[in-house]
DNA sequence: AATTTCATGTAACCAGTTACATGATTCA
DNA sequence: TGAATCATGTAACTGGTTACATGAAATT
């Protein structure tokens, strides 16, 4: 079996955005530039070349819409081999490292698995990302009481990592509301009485 | 006048690190693996090259330490030229682009701006900080009433989205509560009564 | 005696940034 | 008519990743 080739943070988002619907790299620059989704800015110097990666590994096909003008119109679409990377990827099991390192990743994965894995596989990830950011809170506490053994005139750095903390914390609620949100509550129990 | 040269996030946290107190290559990849400070991994084949560049600007200056080893210990301390360029940089404005694309790299620059600013030029910081983002959570709003209105199965797009939204909120709420603490109280006026 | 930790670095590769380039079409 | 938008791309540069390499000192 032939090793996985890593799917870094913006190829996720140029798939996961083509497998929504088929774009060309213009229609990702823009979303890029004007939409929440993607702070990965995006310059033509990268999309065009990630585009013609992912093309030459037949991850996505294009085709052109306009030939005859001089600078015709490119739609990507997903191909199959595409659409299995893609849906393997999301699908991956949430690290320890993911949540430290890679929480914009995480949560680019989450924002295109309802359409890939569905309810269920959804909320299995959800559950693993609860569980390791609920992990990972006691240890960031534990680095703040170190902190502020050494006290500073003005303890920027304490609160910089406060605030590390209760970005944990809300992304734990975060994640159990959905989880609640996505649980089948099998047509809430009408109120006894 | 000569542009300033952008200081990347990586480079920001060696600076504000080596400011705080000298530190080697080595503490310096201990710090990035182990601590919650940096989630910008750090393999010696970046720290050490990134060193490199910053000696050669006379933004640190190297010492060794042991000279005799054949692999001496070089232990790196902020010059003043690289002070000077580091405060100016923590003390940047507040952009509408920061906000969307570097939070991160604000609130690293947050994090050293204690030691480097003081207390007056941290509140006002943290002024900006909070206006911007009070601005931006209703265009977030927006977004998201627009993606309300194509429902999906498994809204998994708009979860994200909420999360994003959330975490700007819990931004603001930090912000105004650390304005707060670092506001003089004079002497919190004793209850009436 | 073997493993881990301290400590620094290089080389090949890959990908992202900036700036540049082209030219049609639509709008003011 | 001039500006903005649509639309795609290249070239030079920079910097980060991975993997490799070296070797002393401390620990087990």
């Amino acid at each position: 079996m032939r090793r996985d080739e890593p799917i870094s943070t913006f190829l996720l988002a140029i798939l996961g955005l083509i497998a929504q619907a088929p774009r060309s790299g213009y229609d990702l620059r823009k979303i890029f530039s004007t939409t929440p989704m993607g702070h990965f800015s995006s310059s033509p110097g990268a999309i065009y070349p990630a585009l013609g990666r992912l093309e030459k590994m037949k991850w996505i096909e294009g085709r052109i819409e306009n030939p005859k003008t001089l600078r015709p119109r490119q739609v990507f679409r997903l191909a199959p081999k595409g659409k299995e990377a893609l849906t393997r990827h999301v699908g991956q099991p949430v690290t320890h490292d993911d949540i430290v390192w890679k929480v914009d990743d995480l949560l680019l994965r989450f924002g295109f698995m309802g359409d890939l894995l569905g309810r269920e596989a959804t909320v299995q990830f959800l559950g693993e990302f609860l569980a390791r950011v609920e992990a990972y809170i006691p240890v960031l506490k534990q680095h703040l009481e170190s902190l502020a053994r050494h006290p500073a005139p003005v303890p920027t750095g304490r609160f910089a990592l406060e605030h590390g903390i209760e970005s944990y914390e809300l992304q734990a609620r975060w994640a159990r509301r959905v989880i609640r949100e996505l649980s089948p509550v099998s047509k809430r129990r009408p109120r006894a009485g």
